[in-house]
DNA sequence: GTCTATACAGGGATAGAC
DNA sequence: GTCTATCCCTGTATAGAC
């Protein structure tokens, strides 16, 4: 009954077919609730063909948020520079981070899971890198909006960023639950939810409107 | 029901104790990551003694986090009806509630955690209820801002009280990452952030200063 | 490199003495 | 009600054949 696999290229059997698994896998139930033979069913494997290729379940852990980070990273590169006012930039930089956690949920998933294991080594620091990297883009700009009288200056630059941060990733964190609750016309849709942010976000921050 | 056992019992053997043991182990690990020996361990019992007041492991976590959730609730209810604007109003919910969240943090940990399990039926009902609960209170509040014309009519209400709880959530939950970020004033002043995030906040939806 | 088979530890849960 | 001792299963990780 066991069927072998003619395509064995990067959908059966190999290293990436591994870490896409155990991604899967990891994202949806955490570090110890997945077993390896679990990972090797879903990568159509065997057990001793993953430790082939990692030391242990902890460094294919380690290797899988890697290269969840690297994704995110590497997505936020093309939103660094685009055009208008600071406003304009602001909030298409925080769409474009919404679309890419709503793009890469298992890597979401997965980076704030870390973020709630405080005692465990895995990967926290890892996890801060990307956390700060998005964060500090957006501390800069709201700076820099504020050097030209867009915004107040009054406003905590980073406060401001957190802001945006938290009201993304939590949107993506707190969807289950938002489900069952009645009248919430951003539930499912982003981009309402982003705008409707935006707008209250730089409406608060704007220099005309101080009060 | 159960009878509940003198007082002379709560510091070890006790359901109490039990149950406490459990919160702080399940909080900081995970349902998955904690074994029922190190549960017992803690709570200065035995193994099998657990399994006399609770049916297996599924139910204690149960009970655990229904308890978390009574004392998330119960203390909302001192924040319902304070005086002044409905600016102080939200101003001091808000900050009420991110004082719960700092002053419960195992709670919080493990409803924040029961809402990145997706799949398991563990209690992400009753997680959705302590989170439903907040949140409406908060629609309500802003809802009757609007109608005495303290806020803008055009911000919709859910998403405002969504961006408030995000904020205070993810405070919490960010904070060991926050750490490694350099010039955040914010970081280990939960009294400076609530300030920041609702000057922000409510300057944006202020009807004087609507554009 | 990839499998079958297995070693060994630790998990949840129970039986039965006290 | 609480313990000691135990059962059975599954987990990680390895040895060795192909």
């Amino acid at each position: 009954m066991h069927k072998k696999p003619e395509t064995k290229t990067n959908c059966s059997g190999g290293e990436l077919a591994i870490l896409e698994a155990a991604e899967i896998l990891f994202a949806q139930k955490g570090f110890d609730a997945v077993s390896m033979s679990a990972i090797a069913r879903l990568a159509n494997t065997s057990k001793p063909n993953i430790y082939h290729h990692f030391k242990n379940k902890h460094d294919l852990y380690l290797a899988v948020v890697k290269t969840a980070v690297q994704r995110s990273s590497a997505l936020l590169d093309a939103l660094e520079d685009s055009p208008g006012t600071f406003r304009d930039r602001l909030t298409a930089f925080s769409s474009g981070q919404l679309n890419n956690i709503l793009g890469h949920k298992r890597s979401t998933q997965l980076i704030l899971r870390e973020t709630l294991s405080e005692g465990s080594k895995h990967g926290q620091e890892i996890t801060g890198l990307v956390m700060g990297n998005v964060f500090n883009r957006l501390v800069a700009m709201v700076r820099q909006g504020q050097q030209g009288n867009e915004f107040r200056e009054d406003i905590d630059p980073t406060l401001a960023a957190f802001m945006i941060v938290s009201a993304n990733m939590f949107f993506f964190q707190a969807s289950p639950v938002m489900q069952h609750i009645q009248d919430v016309e951003f539930k499912d849709d982003a981009g309402i939810f982003s705008k409707g942010v935006m707008d209250v976000l730089i409406n608060g921050m704007r220099s005309s409107g101080a009060g």
